[in-house]
This record gives structure tokens, sequence and C-alpha cells, in this order.
DNA sequence: AAACTAATTGTACGATCGTTCGTACAACTT
DNA sequence: AAGTTGTACGAACGATCGTACAATTAGTTT
């Protein structure tokens, strides 16, 4: 597996680079992109400021790496374990489940790494603004398909809107008001909507 | 009415202050609290720096001004209209319309100002994050108890839970994706929402 | 008209921002 | 062993940040 490369250095460089993005993605979804500085990162880091800069060339491609970084994380700890799962209820199941963990757990300090920098960037123009968009499109789109996977769901849609609508709820009242029932709050909001979609699926159930 | 003071040079004062606060409120619901500079603001103003920053005396303080300056916006525009009704769903209702219509008519041009400053603050510490945690907990209280004001709702936390959430989502796309079915689709969920949530409402107003 | 007060301005400061440059050194190639 | 490549570094740059303070302007009071 993997490339056949041995390059030492490279190797080496690859893991600073790692390194960095990891805690860019951290202190982004506490501060913001834009609160993402590259002296601070090397302060943490204990590396040159210049050495930070090299790997990138840019703040913006920084920001850009930050959530491609991110992105992969999310896919891997929300995605990846539902795809294990065929399409269909419990699918998107495993799917919602996962995320409110993702978020519960804080594997990113600052909550769900997305919503933090969606609010950012949502009014802002650029390339970074349009990767976000970009991927939250791709999440929402991948939540419509599994909702429309299962067909008693009259409308994947509307049903897809009101279940995110609910992790996000759910993560901005737990990170803004240290809530721990904002979770178990939304994990009913989703049974409730699961089971109003589709009597057909409620009865599967029991 | 209002005070008896007729000092022209505080009225002018405070005419600046109003005008200062006003941009720096548009700003912050596009590039954030801490996007906001008091140089740019300065510039954009067409006034000095160092006029803008005595008015305030420090960034912190800029900051609280123009989260309570926003809060006042928020509060004209979209909790003075629904106390026009007495308590009951049509209050509740009259609540839920204006808020879509203050995000979806850019009262500020970035949406939400309070969407895009919690998401912005919620994992930080100090007096900001604790103001707009202050306002974000009065709003969500308010919602929650008109929501109980309704006699059929069995769960006033939950439904209010959701129904802000429908809220808050319709903004979060419409800005992002600039997606103008975000609202009818949140019009929609709050609607089957507050259906459900009592087969009588539904059936007074039939 | 003179004295006073409040809002506003101009100038300057230290710190930090993103960025550029030349250099040092380890690792790979020949 | 000599030459090349890639990562990391330190120093410096112009710009902008928040902040401080004295000078100025405009309006009020005596």
């Amino acid at each position: 597996m993997g490339g056949v490369k041995v390059d030492g250095r490279v190797e080496r460089g690859e893991q600073t680079r790692r390194l960095i993005l990891r805690r860019a993605a951290e202190i982004a979804s506490v501060e913001g992109l834009e609160g993402l500085s590259i002296g601070r990162l090397a302060t943490e880091l204990e590396v040159s400021k210049s050495g930070v800069f090299a790997h990138f060339g840019s703040k913006e491609e920084l920001q850009l790496a930050t959530v491609r970084a991110a992105a992969a994380i999310f896919v891997a700890q929300v995605v990846e374990p539902a795809l294990v799962l065929p399409p269909g209820l419990a699918r998107l199941e495993r799917l919602l489940d996962g995320w409110l963990a993702y978020s519960e757990n804080r594997t990113f300090p600052g909550g769900c790494f997305f919503y933090a920098v969606q609010a950012e960037f949502d009014a802002r123009h650029g390339r970074v603004r349009d990767a976000i968009a970009g991927y939250g499109r791709q999440w929402s789109d991948y939540v419509r398909e599994t909702v429309a996977a299962i067909p008693e769901v009259a409308d994947p849609d509307q049903l897809a809107f009101e279940l995110i609508a609910f992790l996000e709820m759910a993560n901005a009242q737990s990170v803004l008001h240290d809530d721990p029932h904002a979770y178990s709050r939304a994990r009913v909001a989703v049974r409730n909507g699961l089971a109003q979609a589709g009597a057909a699926v409620s009865a599967t159930r029991r």
C-alpha cells in the first residue's frame, strides 16, 4: 500500500505538515479560520514562522488545506462508519448518531469544525468560502440521498433539512451554553422526525 | 419626549455613535466581531480612527456596544411585532414569521447577526461571549415561554428547540448557498412541527 | 467676550500580521 | 566524494492592529 517513496526528507515534511494542519483545525474550530495566524501556529508548535509558511505559500492556502484536512477527519468519523450498513433507515440512523457523537465528544475542541467555519465564511467571497460551501453541499446531498433510500419517506428534501437542523442546533447549544441536554433533545427530535416521516418506518422498528 | 437634554454637542456625539454602531453591526454580520477593526470602520465612515476609538475606549467595548445595538434592532424587528398579539399560537406564529422575515430581508447584510457572532464566540471566553450567550438564552427562553402558552403543547422545551433549529438552518442555508427555498422549507417545517405538537392546534385553525 | 466642556482630530507607539529572502543542514542521487 | 534536492530557520519588510495623548474645533455657560 501507499507510495514507494522512501525519501526521509519529504516524509519528515509531510509529518510536519500533518502536525500543522491538525493544530490548525483545532484552533479554527474555536477561533475561526481568520483567527488562525501563522505566527501563533509556529509558536504553539515550536517551529519557525517561515517553516510553517513555507508549507503552504500563503495564508489562503493554509486555510484551504485546513478545511480539506478537517473534511477528511469528518468523513472518517461520521460518513465512513455508516457506509458499513446498506442504504436504508439503519444507515441513516448510524449517520445521524455518528454526527452527534462527533460533535459531542469534541473531535474538534470548538465542536463541529464546519459549523464554525460555515458561519464565519457564509457571507464572504473567495476560494475558502467556495471550498466550505462545496463540502457543505456534499454533506447535505449525502444526507438527502441517504434519506431518499428509505421508501416510506414522502419528501426526502424536507426531512433532510429538518434532520440537519437538529444536529446543528444541538452543536450550537452545547458549545455556547455548555448544555449537555442539547444532544438528547436532538436525539428525540430525530426520532420523532423519522417516525413521523413514515408510519411504516416506526412500525418496522417495533 | 425623552431626556430634557438640549446640548448640541452630545446630541451630535450620540448620532455619530449610532452611525458607528449601525455600520459595525453590518460589518460584523458578514466578517464577524473580530473582523471588525477600528481603522476600517473609521475609513468607511470617513471619520478619524481616534474619533471612533474615543467613543468606546477599547475594542472589547466596541464589540459589546455592537452586540447591544444589534439586540435592540432584533427586538424591534422580531420580538415587538409579536407582542401586539395575546400569548398563544397566533403570537408564536407571528414571532417565527417575523424571525424568518428578519433573516430573509437581510436586516443585516450577512443574515442573522446573532447566528454569525454566536458561532464566532461560542467556544471562547470573556465578556463578549458572555453577552452573546446571555442574549441567546433570553431569546430561547422567550420562544419557550411563548410555546408554553399554548396549552395543547405537551413538551414546550422540545418544540422550542426544534422550531429555533428550523429558523437557524434556513438562515444558514440561505446565506451560504444563496438558496431561496431555504425559508419555504423552514416554513413547512414550522407548520408541521406546530401541527404535530397538538392535533387540537391544527383543529382550531381549520 | 471669556471660560469652560464635550466631541473630534493628528501624531505616535509597540505589537503582530502575512510575506520575502538568503542561509544552514540533512538526505538523496550520481 | 561531489552535487543536488527539500525542509527548516532567522532576520527583515511594509502594513495594519489596538491604544495613548496632546491639540483643535464646536457648542454651552457665565
